[in-house]
DNA sequence: TTGAAAGCGCTAACAC
DNA sequence: GTGTTAGCGCTTTCAA
């Protein structure tokens, strides 16, 4: 054996001459071609076996112009995606159901003027198959992009007011909300203020709606204030909270992250929880039965919300008529409410 | 316009047509060749400009053999992966600088084994051109392929019993675990414990080697117990503490969720934090801040190790040598010790 | 059912 | 400095 170290990876040719037929039967068998003689598929399997033959993505693409991969957009701003655990269970339930059709996930972040433009380059190059997208806003160039180019794509969670453009997969959030709300109503709580998220997001504006929902008039202006889902904006705005509302007695939280910066403000303004406020969060994170007391909190079925993103998107490629998805959220009863 | 409809991606040719020079010369002016006349490079550039065009990436590869993108391969199973926020950090860190160089980054998770095929796989077939590995164990089968296909990769974190052979970047762990062993001491702490993460990883046997290097014969081997990383198992090896040891005054946590589980255990069984126990925890993630008391940690560059180990994988596509680089951590005191 | 052959869009070697 | 051209490895007609 002199070519030990010049051996060179196996393409299509060697596989067809190792099997005794042509470069075309062997291309058949590897797509799955149905008129493929046994005989023939089965050589060229095992001359694939013993040659170690991968195909070669590039050259298939060319001709085919599929490129087997989908790009995965985070359009979150660096610090949120910085501080959101969430997101590494939508790439783990991406990754490996994409790999069932042997298609891979590259990710693409788009916080910033510049990385759009990337993402829209790539998209407009045709790299990807399809755009699976994340925390995508409403006025994102990137939409526009998205639709001239018409690249398959759907959403993780939906893209406020276009709903019916893009479809989605998503978590009840106003539904989630509303239970929260009952439930704190249900307590016998009077005085219940609300933390939201950034109103342009659909966690944020639908979460608010379940609660208002609820209420009705009595969602007084100065119980509802806004945070952008960090630790440090719940605990400002619990402050604010107490200043204006000093008798409030239970405070609905849009995310469990920013319930624990509340919890935190609330310890400090000397107010037990949940006797003297009670506090619901959102999302049953890890940081949910972290804190103390533990968080009584709204279930956000993420993993089965980005399974659901894939499946769509799969559907799409396949040219499959889809409608978007609404996954319902459970409330799950700790400690601080 | 009568082929509005009809436009198609347009390619070399067409940029060629449009500037009046040849394929040839566009390809130079893309690829920064340096024998390019002035006029023929901003004719080309304008062209480019018009038509719109995006090279594409499966020709390019077809031709060079390389592919513009490298796997990011996560071989962390998958409970943890979700339970651990930094790794958002990597991802962001490693996209950005890559987009830099106008490559993509493709994600691998391989938790099991056929996830572990896949990468293989994909390794084999020369779909990427180099490989960034997360969290891969020593006995780890894919450092072989990775050995054999010859592939530039690089760690986050160091490979145990291989740092020699795949160059990493990394905090300083045993120096973190040190700074904190230490500071317990000076609190005046008699009985100190740890609780461990898993020991065939990095920060599992460096953080504990810090501690023992410290106490010396006094880190009895009951002070030692092990978790997996999880809050579960920093609830559970806390419990196992306080019954092996009732008197221990302090503990060295090996992850900041593990000592939210500590915290916990020792909140139901009525000690006092820091009076009664002093915790130390490691990493100062997001839930650093989240506990109450808030933890007394050690502070994990993550960013800046994810930067350098981005760094170093570029260096080494380029063929410079490189060194392994480890940063130093940081106390970071909070109420809880 | 199969083989032969025409490209897919690009880079790089070669000639001028 | 620039044009011409030979492939890179694959899929997919078109004939047989």
């Amino acid at each position: 054996m002199s070519n030990l170290a010049a051996r060179k990876r196996p393409t299509i040719h060697d596989v067809a001459a190792a099997a005794g037929v042509s470069r075309g039967t062997v291309s058949r068998v590897l797509n799955g071609k149905s008129n493929v003689s046994l005989s023939a598929e089965t050589a060229v399997r095992r001359a694939v076996a013993e040659t170690g033959y991968v195909v070669n993505r590039a050259a298939r693409s060319l001709v085919t112009s599929r490129t087997g991969s989908i790009v995965m957009v985070l359009s979150e701003p660096q610090e949120r995606l910085f501080e959101d655990p969430n997101f590494s269970v939508l790439m783990r339930v991406a990754t490996n159901q994409l790999a069932e059709r042997d298609m891979s996930l590259v990710l693409m972040i788009a916080g910033d003027d510049r990385g759009r433009d990337r993402v829209a380059r790539y998209l407009r190059g045709g790299h990807a198959d399809g755009a699976l997208l994340v925390s995508t806003h409403a006025g994102d160039p990137l939409l526009d992009e998205i639709e001239r180019s018409g690249i398959p794509a759907v959403a993780c969670g939906a893209v406020l007011g276009r709903e019916s453009v893009i479809p989605y997969a998503a978590a009840d959030d106003r539904g989630g909300a509303r239970a929260m709300t009952e439930y704190l109503v249900s307590l016998g709580r009077r005085k219940i203020g609300m933390i939201t998220g950034p109103l342009d997001t659909p966690g944020g504006a639908l979460r608010l709606e379940g609660f208002t929902g609820v209420l009705g008039r009595k969602a007084a202006k100065q119980l509802v204030v806004h945070g952008d889902y960090t630790q440090a904006a719940g605990e400002a705005a619990m402050r604010r909270l107490l200043a204006a509302v000093p008798d409030i007695d239970a405070v609905f939280v849009a995310s469990d992250l920013m319930a624990a910066g509340a919890l935190q403000a609330l310890h400090e303004a000397g107010r037990r929880v949940p006797e003297d406020v009670a506090v619901g969060g959102f999302d049953d994170s890890v940081i949910a039965s972290a804190t103390r007391p533990a968080l009584t909190t709204v279930r956000h079925p993420l993993a089965r919300v980005a399974e659901e993103t894939v499946r769509l998107l799969i559907e799409l490629l396949d040219e499959h008529e889809v409608e978007p998805v609404v996954l319902p959220t459970e409330l799950v009863v700790r400690d601080s409410a």
